[in-house]
DNA sequence: GGTATTTTGTTCCATTTGGAACATTATATC
DNA sequence: GATATAATGTTCCAAATGGAACAAAATACC
Protein backbone atom coordinates (compact mmCIF):
# COMPACT_ATOMS: atom_id res chain seq x y z
CA UNK A 1 0.00 0.00 0.00
CA UNK A 2 1.09 3.57 -0.12
CA UNK A 3 3.94 5.01 1.56
CA UNK A 4 3.86 7.95 2.63
CA UNK A 5 1.82 10.90 2.45
CA UNK A 6 1.30 12.67 -0.95
CA UNK A 7 0.26 16.52 -0.96
CA UNK A 8 -1.56 16.39 -4.75
CA UNK A 9 -3.98 13.93 -4.09
CA UNK A 10 -7.14 16.42 -3.22
CA UNK A 11 -9.03 17.98 -6.32
CA UNK A 12 -8.14 21.22 -4.49
CA UNK A 13 -4.43 21.18 -6.03
CA UNK A 14 -5.35 17.54 -8.31
CA UNK A 15 -7.56 17.56 -10.99
CA UNK A 16 -7.16 14.18 -11.85
CA UNK A 17 -8.81 13.64 -8.21
CA UNK A 18 -5.87 11.01 -6.89
CA UNK A 19 -7.37 10.54 -3.85
CA UNK A 20 -10.11 8.42 -5.12
CA UNK A 21 -7.84 5.72 -4.82
CA UNK A 22 -8.92 5.68 -1.35
CA UNK A 23 -12.37 4.50 -2.09
CA UNK A 24 -11.54 2.84 -5.25
CA UNK A 25 -9.99 -0.29 -4.37
CA UNK A 26 -10.74 -3.72 -2.93
CA UNK A 27 -9.17 -3.16 0.64
CA UNK A 28 -10.17 0.27 1.42
CA UNK A 29 -9.35 -0.31 5.17
CA UNK A 30 -6.22 -1.86 4.76
CA UNK A 31 -4.63 1.22 1.91
CA UNK A 32 -6.11 3.64 4.50
CA UNK A 33 -4.71 2.41 7.46
CA UNK A 34 -1.20 2.39 5.93
CA UNK A 35 -1.66 5.49 4.37
CA UNK A 36 -2.29 6.80 7.89
CA UNK A 37 0.31 5.37 9.63
CA UNK A 38 2.84 6.24 6.62
CA UNK A 39 1.72 9.51 6.89
CA UNK A 40 2.43 9.33 10.75
CA UNK A 41 5.72 7.90 11.04
CA UNK A 42 7.68 8.24 7.73
CA UNK A 43 8.25 12.18 8.19
CA UNK A 44 9.40 11.95 11.42
CA UNK A 45 11.72 9.08 10.76
CA UNK A 46 13.18 11.31 8.25
CA UNK A 47 13.73 13.72 11.02
CA UNK A 48 15.49 10.96 13.16
CA UNK A 49 18.04 10.61 10.84
CA UNK A 50 18.68 13.97 9.61
CA UNK A 51 18.91 15.28 13.07
CA UNK A 52 20.64 12.43 15.12
CA UNK A 53 21.83 10.02 12.39
CA UNK A 54 20.04 7.36 13.73
CA UNK A 55 18.00 5.15 11.40
CA UNK A 56 14.50 3.79 11.79
CA UNK A 57 15.87 -0.06 13.63
CA UNK A 58 18.09 1.87 15.68
CA UNK A 59 15.15 4.46 17.25
CA UNK A 60 12.85 1.43 17.42
CA UNK A 61 15.61 -0.30 19.59
CA UNK A 62 15.64 2.89 21.43
CA UNK A 63 11.79 2.91 21.93
CA UNK A 64 11.29 -0.22 22.91
CA UNK A 65 13.71 0.04 25.49
CA UNK A 66 12.69 3.25 26.67
CA UNK A 67 9.39 1.37 27.45
CA UNK A 68 10.52 -2.14 29.12
CA UNK A 69 12.69 -2.27 32.16
CA UNK A 70 15.24 -4.55 30.24
CA UNK A 71 14.97 -6.66 27.26
CA UNK A 72 16.86 -9.24 24.95
CA UNK A 73 17.82 -8.91 21.09
CA UNK A 74 15.13 -11.32 20.83
CA UNK A 75 12.15 -9.77 22.21
CA UNK A 76 13.16 -6.76 20.94
CA UNK A 77 12.97 -8.33 17.36
CA UNK A 78 9.60 -10.36 18.52
CA UNK A 79 8.13 -6.47 19.42
CA UNK A 80 9.50 -4.74 16.20
CA UNK A 81 9.22 -7.49 13.80
CA UNK A 82 12.41 -6.54 12.42
CA UNK A 83 14.92 -9.11 11.72
CA UNK A 84 17.77 -10.68 13.86
CA UNK A 85 20.74 -9.16 12.40
CA UNK A 86 18.94 -5.72 12.11
CA UNK A 87 18.68 -5.50 15.70
CA UNK A 88 22.54 -7.07 16.44
CA UNK A 89 23.27 -4.00 14.20
CA UNK A 90 21.64 -1.62 16.42
CA UNK A 91 22.26 -3.10 19.36
CA UNK A 92 25.82 -2.82 18.59
CA UNK A 93 26.12 1.08 17.33
CA UNK A 94 23.72 1.94 20.28
CA UNK A 95 25.97 0.36 22.41
CA UNK A 96 29.26 1.81 21.36
CA UNK A 97 27.08 5.36 21.04
CA UNK A 98 26.09 4.81 24.60
CA UNK A 99 22.62 4.66 24.39
CA UNK A 100 22.16 1.13 26.28
CA UNK A 101 23.90 -1.01 28.73
CA UNK A 102 24.32 -4.63 27.32
CA UNK A 103 24.88 -7.42 29.87
CA UNK A 104 25.49 -10.68 29.21
CA UNK A 105 23.01 -13.17 30.90
CA UNK A 106 24.16 -15.41 34.08
CA UNK A 107 22.46 -18.39 32.73
CA UNK A 108 22.56 -18.58 29.25
CA UNK A 109 25.07 -17.45 27.51
CA UNK A 110 23.89 -16.51 24.20
CA UNK A 111 21.88 -13.58 25.83
CA UNK A 112 22.62 -10.66 26.88
CA UNK A 113 20.17 -7.92 28.80
CA UNK A 114 19.88 -4.53 27.06
CA UNK A 115 19.07 -1.48 29.37
CA UNK A 116 18.48 2.14 28.44
CA UNK A 117 21.19 4.53 29.07
CA UNK A 118 20.47 8.07 30.79
CA UNK A 119 21.57 9.24 27.37
CA UNK A 120 19.48 6.97 25.39
CA UNK A 121 16.38 7.71 27.68
CA UNK A 122 16.99 11.84 26.79
CA UNK A 123 17.43 11.05 23.31
CA UNK A 124 14.51 8.96 22.97
CA UNK A 125 12.63 11.91 24.70
CA UNK A 126 13.78 14.51 22.39
CA UNK A 127 12.84 12.13 19.90
CA UNK A 128 9.45 11.01 21.00
CA UNK A 129 8.31 15.32 20.50
CA UNK A 130 7.96 14.60 16.96
CA UNK A 131 5.73 11.84 16.75
CA UNK A 132 3.59 13.13 19.68
CA UNK A 133 3.41 15.98 16.75
CA UNK A 134 2.77 14.71 14.53
CA UNK A 135 0.34 12.32 15.79
CA UNK A 136 -1.65 15.31 17.28
CA UNK A 137 -1.46 17.03 13.78
CA UNK A 138 -3.12 13.81 11.71
CA UNK A 139 -5.25 12.87 14.73
CA UNK A 140 -6.50 16.07 16.21
CA UNK A 141 -8.99 16.43 13.25
CA UNK A 142 -11.30 13.99 15.30
CA UNK A 143 -13.09 14.97 18.14
CA UNK A 144 -13.15 14.03 21.50
CA UNK A 145 -15.79 10.84 21.27
CA UNK A 146 -13.94 10.33 18.25
CA UNK A 147 -10.60 9.74 19.75
CA UNK A 148 -12.15 7.25 22.41
CA UNK A 149 -13.80 4.96 20.13
CA UNK A 150 -10.51 4.95 18.40
CA UNK A 151 -8.86 4.04 21.14
CA UNK A 152 -10.74 1.05 21.50
CA UNK A 153 -11.32 0.00 18.60
CA UNK A 154 -6.97 0.11 18.21
CA UNK A 155 -6.98 -1.57 21.06
CA UNK A 156 -9.14 -4.63 20.41
CA UNK A 157 -7.92 -4.55 17.18
CA UNK A 158 -3.97 -4.77 18.10
CA UNK A 159 -4.30 -7.29 20.90
CA UNK A 160 -6.52 -9.83 17.75
CA UNK A 161 -3.29 -9.16 15.66
CA UNK A 162 -1.09 -10.06 18.70
CA UNK A 163 -2.54 -13.63 18.94
CA UNK A 164 -2.46 -14.39 15.91
CA UNK B 1 7.41 2.09 15.60
CA UNK B 2 7.33 -0.98 15.04
CA UNK B 3 7.40 -3.12 11.49
CA UNK B 4 5.75 -6.48 11.77
CA UNK B 5 3.33 -8.49 13.84
CA UNK B 6 5.21 -10.32 16.88
CA UNK B 7 4.25 -13.71 17.73
CA UNK B 8 5.36 -13.78 21.04
CA UNK B 9 3.43 -10.58 22.86
CA UNK B 10 0.86 -11.73 24.79
CA UNK B 11 1.05 -12.84 28.31
CA UNK B 12 0.08 -16.17 27.25
CA UNK B 13 3.34 -17.23 25.06
CA UNK B 14 5.70 -14.69 27.10
CA UNK B 15 5.39 -14.46 30.38
CA UNK B 16 7.76 -10.71 30.13
CA UNK B 17 4.34 -9.53 28.52
CA UNK B 18 6.16 -7.49 25.47
CA UNK B 19 2.69 -6.26 24.49
CA UNK B 20 2.79 -4.04 27.55
CA UNK B 21 4.41 -1.81 24.57
CA UNK B 22 0.57 -0.86 23.42
CA UNK B 23 -0.05 0.79 26.79
CA UNK B 24 2.96 1.69 27.61
CA UNK B 25 4.31 4.83 25.73
CA UNK B 26 3.50 8.24 24.51
CA UNK B 27 1.83 7.72 21.05
CA UNK B 28 -0.34 5.31 21.83
CA UNK B 29 -2.35 5.33 19.01
CA UNK B 30 0.39 5.95 16.22
CA UNK B 31 2.21 3.05 17.65
CA UNK B 32 -1.28 0.95 17.11
CA UNK B 33 -1.99 2.11 13.69
CA UNK B 34 1.22 1.74 12.68
CA UNK B 35 1.47 -2.23 14.19
CA UNK B 36 -1.93 -2.82 12.07
CA UNK B 37 -0.44 -1.30 9.01
CA UNK B 38 2.40 -3.37 9.40
CA UNK B 39 0.39 -6.40 10.46
CA UNK B 40 -1.88 -5.94 7.54
CA UNK B 41 0.75 -5.49 4.62
CA UNK B 42 4.16 -6.79 5.69
CA UNK B 43 2.92 -10.86 4.83
CA UNK B 44 1.71 -9.86 2.14
CA UNK B 45 4.45 -8.23 0.39
CA UNK B 46 6.45 -11.21 1.49
CA UNK B 47 4.14 -13.49 -0.02
CA UNK B 48 4.19 -11.21 -3.18
CA UNK B 49 8.23 -11.23 -3.24
CA UNK B 50 8.27 -15.04 -3.31
CA UNK B 51 5.70 -15.91 -5.63
CA UNK B 52 5.88 -13.31 -7.74
CA UNK B 53 9.23 -11.72 -7.66
CA UNK B 54 7.79 -8.35 -7.52
CA UNK B 55 9.36 -5.53 -4.68
CA UNK B 56 6.93 -3.51 -2.77
CA UNK B 57 7.24 -0.45 -5.30
CA UNK B 58 6.74 -2.37 -8.08
CA UNK B 59 3.34 -3.98 -6.88
CA UNK B 60 1.91 -0.24 -6.03
CA UNK B 61 2.59 0.68 -8.94
CA UNK B 62 0.74 -2.23 -10.12
CA UNK B 63 -2.07 -1.16 -7.61
CA UNK B 64 -2.62 2.39 -8.69
CA UNK B 65 -2.56 1.40 -12.43
CA UNK B 66 -5.39 -0.99 -11.45
CA UNK B 67 -7.68 1.58 -9.80
CA UNK B 68 -6.55 4.52 -12.26
CA UNK B 69 -7.02 5.19 -16.07
CA UNK B 70 -3.59 5.95 -16.63
CA UNK B 71 -1.13 8.04 -14.65
CA UNK B 72 1.94 9.69 -14.89
CA UNK B 73 5.43 8.61 -13.08
CA UNK B 74 5.15 11.96 -11.20
CA UNK B 75 1.28 10.84 -9.88
CA UNK B 76 2.89 7.53 -8.71
CA UNK B 77 5.16 9.31 -7.19
CA UNK B 78 2.90 11.42 -5.10
CA UNK B 79 0.18 8.93 -5.00
CA UNK B 80 2.51 6.83 -3.10
CA UNK B 81 4.92 8.57 -1.73
CA UNK B 82 8.31 7.01 -3.26
CA UNK B 83 10.91 8.99 -4.50
CA UNK B 84 10.88 9.33 -8.11
CA UNK B 85 13.92 7.00 -8.89
CA UNK B 86 11.79 4.08 -7.26
CA UNK B 87 9.12 4.60 -9.50
CA UNK B 88 11.43 4.88 -12.33
CA UNK B 89 13.32 1.73 -11.88
CA UNK B 90 9.82 -0.18 -11.25
CA UNK B 91 8.46 1.51 -13.94
CA UNK B 92 10.67 0.20 -16.10
CA UNK B 93 10.86 -3.13 -14.60
CA UNK B 94 7.09 -3.99 -15.29
CA UNK B 95 7.50 -2.06 -18.69
CA UNK B 96 9.96 -4.77 -19.74
CA UNK B 97 7.88 -7.63 -17.67
CA UNK B 98 4.71 -6.70 -19.90
CA UNK B 99 2.43 -5.66 -16.91
CA UNK B 100 2.12 -1.54 -18.36
CA UNK B 101 2.01 0.50 -21.16
CA UNK B 102 3.81 3.40 -21.50
CA UNK B 103 3.28 6.20 -24.16
CA UNK B 104 5.17 9.10 -24.61
CA UNK B 105 2.80 12.33 -23.83
CA UNK B 106 2.32 14.33 -27.36
CA UNK B 107 2.71 17.36 -25.25
CA UNK B 108 4.94 17.44 -23.04
CA UNK B 109 7.84 15.80 -24.11
CA UNK B 110 9.14 14.75 -20.50
CA UNK B 111 6.18 12.69 -19.55
CA UNK B 112 4.64 9.48 -20.34
CA UNK B 113 1.46 7.70 -19.85
CA UNK B 114 1.50 4.64 -18.16
CA UNK B 115 -1.70 2.03 -18.38
CA UNK B 116 -1.78 -1.40 -17.12
CA UNK B 117 -2.32 -4.23 -19.56
CA UNK B 118 -4.55 -7.11 -19.49
CA UNK B 119 -1.41 -9.05 -17.86
CA UNK B 120 -0.91 -6.76 -15.43
CA UNK B 121 -4.36 -6.38 -14.37
CA UNK B 122 -4.88 -9.99 -13.70
CA UNK B 123 -1.64 -9.87 -11.79
CA UNK B 124 -3.23 -7.68 -9.72
CA UNK B 125 -6.51 -9.49 -9.17
CA UNK B 126 -4.77 -12.45 -8.33
CA UNK B 127 -2.48 -10.35 -5.67
CA UNK B 128 -4.42 -8.54 -4.15
CA UNK B 129 -6.89 -11.51 -3.01
CA UNK B 130 -3.77 -11.65 -0.56
CA UNK B 131 -4.34 -7.88 0.84
CA UNK B 132 -8.09 -9.44 1.64
CA UNK B 133 -7.81 -12.20 3.35
CA UNK B 134 -5.23 -10.69 5.00
CA UNK B 135 -7.74 -7.85 5.84
CA UNK B 136 -10.51 -9.89 6.69
CA UNK B 137 -8.38 -11.85 9.30
CA UNK B 138 -7.42 -8.75 11.45
CA UNK B 139 -10.30 -6.34 11.03
CA UNK B 140 -12.95 -9.11 10.89
CA UNK B 141 -12.14 -9.04 14.65
CA UNK B 142 -14.35 -6.20 15.04
CA UNK B 143 -18.56 -6.34 14.76
CA UNK B 144 -20.51 -4.76 11.78
CA UNK B 145 -21.00 -1.13 13.63
CA UNK B 146 -17.33 -1.04 14.68
CA UNK B 147 -16.59 -1.29 10.97
CA UNK B 148 -18.85 0.91 9.85
CA UNK B 149 -17.20 3.39 12.49
CA UNK B 150 -13.81 2.85 11.78
CA UNK B 151 -14.80 3.49 8.23
CA UNK B 152 -15.90 6.87 9.11
CA UNK B 153 -13.11 7.73 10.69
CA UNK B 154 -10.43 6.57 8.56
CA UNK B 155 -12.11 8.44 5.60
CA UNK B 156 -12.50 11.55 7.78
CA UNK B 157 -8.11 10.80 8.52
CA UNK B 158 -7.08 10.59 5.11
CA UNK B 159 -8.88 13.31 3.75
CA UNK B 160 -7.84 15.50 6.64
CA UNK B 161 -4.10 14.18 5.85
CA UNK B 162 -4.02 14.41 2.15
CA UNK B 163 -4.64 17.89 2.61
CA UNK B 164 -2.34 18.66 4.86
C1' DG C 1 13.63 35.72 -28.95
C1' DG C 2 17.06 34.87 -25.40
C1' DT C 3 18.10 33.52 -20.87
C1' DA C 4 17.09 31.78 -16.21
C1' DT C 5 14.57 28.67 -13.62
C1' DT C 6 11.65 24.72 -12.90
C1' DT C 7 9.92 20.18 -14.05
C1' DT C 8 10.19 15.29 -15.35
C1' DG C 9 12.24 11.08 -15.43
C1' DT C 10 16.83 8.57 -15.45
C1' DT C 11 21.21 7.14 -13.68
C1' DC C 12 24.77 6.92 -10.16
C1' DC C 13 26.24 5.63 -5.84
C1' DA C 14 26.06 5.13 -0.83
C1' DT C 15 23.30 3.27 2.81
C1' DT C 16 19.96 0.26 4.62
C1' DT C 17 17.74 -3.94 4.74
C1' DG C 18 17.10 -8.76 5.14
C1' DG C 19 17.95 -13.89 3.98
C1' DA C 20 21.39 -17.20 4.71
C1' DA C 21 25.30 -19.07 6.82
C1' DC C 22 27.70 -19.43 10.85
C1' DA C 23 29.56 -20.19 15.81
C1' DT C 24 28.35 -20.83 20.31
C1' DT C 25 25.29 -22.27 23.75
C1' DA C 26 21.30 -24.65 25.46
C1' DT C 27 17.83 -28.29 25.30
C1' DA C 28 16.00 -32.77 23.93
C1' DT C 29 16.60 -37.52 23.34
C1' DC C 30 18.52 -41.90 24.03
C1' DG D 1 27.14 -39.06 29.15
C1' DA D 2 26.91 -38.72 24.13
C1' DT D 3 24.60 -37.11 20.23
C1' DA D 4 21.05 -34.57 17.67
C1' DT D 5 18.44 -30.59 17.40
C1' DA D 6 17.09 -25.93 18.48
C1' DA D 7 18.00 -21.22 20.06
C1' DT D 8 20.66 -16.85 20.20
C1' DG D 9 23.19 -13.39 18.27
C1' DT D 10 26.79 -12.24 14.64
C1' DT D 11 28.66 -11.81 10.08
C1' DC D 12 28.41 -12.12 5.09
C1' DC D 13 26.55 -10.75 0.92
C1' DA D 14 22.93 -9.62 -2.38
C1' DA D 15 18.95 -6.81 -3.08
C1' DA D 16 16.29 -2.81 -2.13
C1' DT D 17 16.10 1.86 -1.13
C1' DG D 18 16.67 6.70 -1.57
C1' DG D 19 19.43 11.22 -2.02
C1' DA D 20 22.01 13.59 -5.39
C1' DA D 21 23.43 14.57 -9.89
C1' DC D 22 22.13 14.80 -14.42
C1' DA D 23 19.91 15.62 -19.20
C1' DA D 24 16.14 17.06 -21.70
C1' DA D 25 12.02 19.58 -21.98
C1' DA D 26 8.92 23.05 -20.39
C1' DT D 27 7.82 27.44 -18.26
C1' DA D 28 8.85 32.03 -16.52
C1' DC D 29 10.76 36.38 -17.16
C1' DC D 30 12.78 40.20 -19.52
Amino acid sequence: MTERPADTLLPASNPRNLAAIFDRNEVKDTYRISYLANSLVLPVYDDIKRDFGLNRGEYLLLFCLAHMPELTAQDVANMTGRPRNSISRAVHRMLSEGYLNRIPDAVDGRQAWLTITRKGRKLHETIVKGFEAREEQILGALDKKERQTLDRILQKLVLHTAGL
